[in-house]
DNA sequence: GTGGTCTAGACCACA
DNA sequence: GTGGTCTAGACCACC
């Protein structure tokens, strides 16, 4: 990935979720995506604040949220860079703990509103598969640069 | 299930979680996992509210959530009542697709942590597999009341 | 403790060191010396602000901070309580290896500057013990208050 | 030590510590364990920059805390040298009244993190007695070099 | 140029 | 009343 081409990220400024975790979310989706992928620069805090006509401070903060995360890591000269992707760590326990309780509210909504248990492993599979085959794509591609 | 006889609420007042999302929350787990089935009963904004010591707003705001995805039908003279649950309807669209987005980053949250693939479709199994026993051990129970 | 009776802390405005930096040793010193236990309320976000001239940022960035040491937990009814104090968990590996590197740096700033390595280790000594010294005496205090 | 001989320093550049300070804390812990001792002379400002790949005045800030520190003396024709080490004076008492506060912060949050008391000084006592060793270690060394 | 800190003040969510 | 979010704009540290 050159020098200030960054992965393409949208950010929906009516939705309910706080900006600040919408950026959270997108670079965490990129990352499990493998469209980021441990060493990638991210933006500076101000080019993405300039990007979405939003302040610095929220940018920052969605980036204070990813460092805590553990999903990168921030130097004043060269700015933030992903430190945390599949295959860098296991996870930790105590994560997983709290990751499947909220994994457990989300499919129980899924039920309770007429999803069929095969369409909800179906739709988590699939989701994981995409991820999976992305990852793939992105290695190969990261090899051979169209 | 007779009145005054409700499924069992568990509320953590020090939970960084709003205390009208844990309701909302245990409700739509208790529903996929067949403790709370389509007619039945729900206790009224005020028992809940002297029952766990909040305020009635609280509440109140927790079952207009319920209402608003169609998971309780609110009846002035009858009180509030599970209007859907596994089986009830089949899925809405619009419903699917935003449940898909959230879930999609969910599970990407734990492949950026470093969950492999097999874990990941591993625990969303046990999960769905774990409601589903529950709705069949409810059923039996139904069947043959104390 | 009394609701509105908070614990005293002092900021040094011309201190090198950040605002909200102060305010989070300052509590983790507490924290310590047992002046504040675990359950025990701080001031809310607001009140300090205006104590300290300072703004609500400021503290709120202080906590949140804290929040992510586990230091404390915050509800937005009650406001933010302490939730981590000596003898509630075993201290984490990573926190350990992170704070050993850290406490070997500021042990050698002390040999190079020629204190001698008893001075060092009863220095050492004397500030554990202080704190575990008031830690008892505070226990008291809270059993049978004045 | 013979010039052009100089004790290895590592820089880790995508640590979040500032390289200045980083520069800073390797020198200080080399003299802690006497492989930096009074007279030694250190790498020029350009050598170092040229090794670490870093700029000029990178390594003009760290050797300009370290000269406030008193740990090195600068002359414009020999450059810097080691001034201060374990031995070579008292301590100063407004250092020694700094450094006791920042290590009460550094011992109260591994006391508030749950290490025990045991434990706490169980380390500091490791740490101070790995740099005595070494000093010995190095006396040794510098009484039959090479 | 990068990120970190802080202010003053606003609006919203929760209870 | 509590805390959370966001803005606009400033200053500072690092490199």
């Amino acid at each position: 990935m050159k020098g200030g081409d960054h992965v393409q990220i949208q950010i929906d400024p009516v939705s309910a979720a706080p900006i600040y975790q919408q950026i959270r979310d997108r670079v965490v989706e990129a990352v499990a995506a493998g469209d980021l992928t441990p060493g990638d620069q991210l933006a500076s805090v101000r080019q993405l604040a300039v990007d979405f006509g939003i302040n610095v401070a929220t940018v920052a903060k969605a980036y204070d949220v990813l460092r805590n995360e553990g999903i990168i890591r921030t130097n004043h000269k060269s700015g933030s860079v992903i430190a945390r992707g599949p295959g860098t760590a296991p996870a930790d326990d105590a994560f997983v703990a709290d990751w499947s309780a909220r994994l457990a509210t989300l499919l129980a909504e899924a039920v309770a509103q007429g999803l069929t248990d095969a369409a909800i492993i179906e739709r988590s599979t699939a989701i994981v598969d995409d991820f999976s085959a992305r990852r793939s794509t992105s290695d190969t591609a990261k090899d051979s640069p169209s």
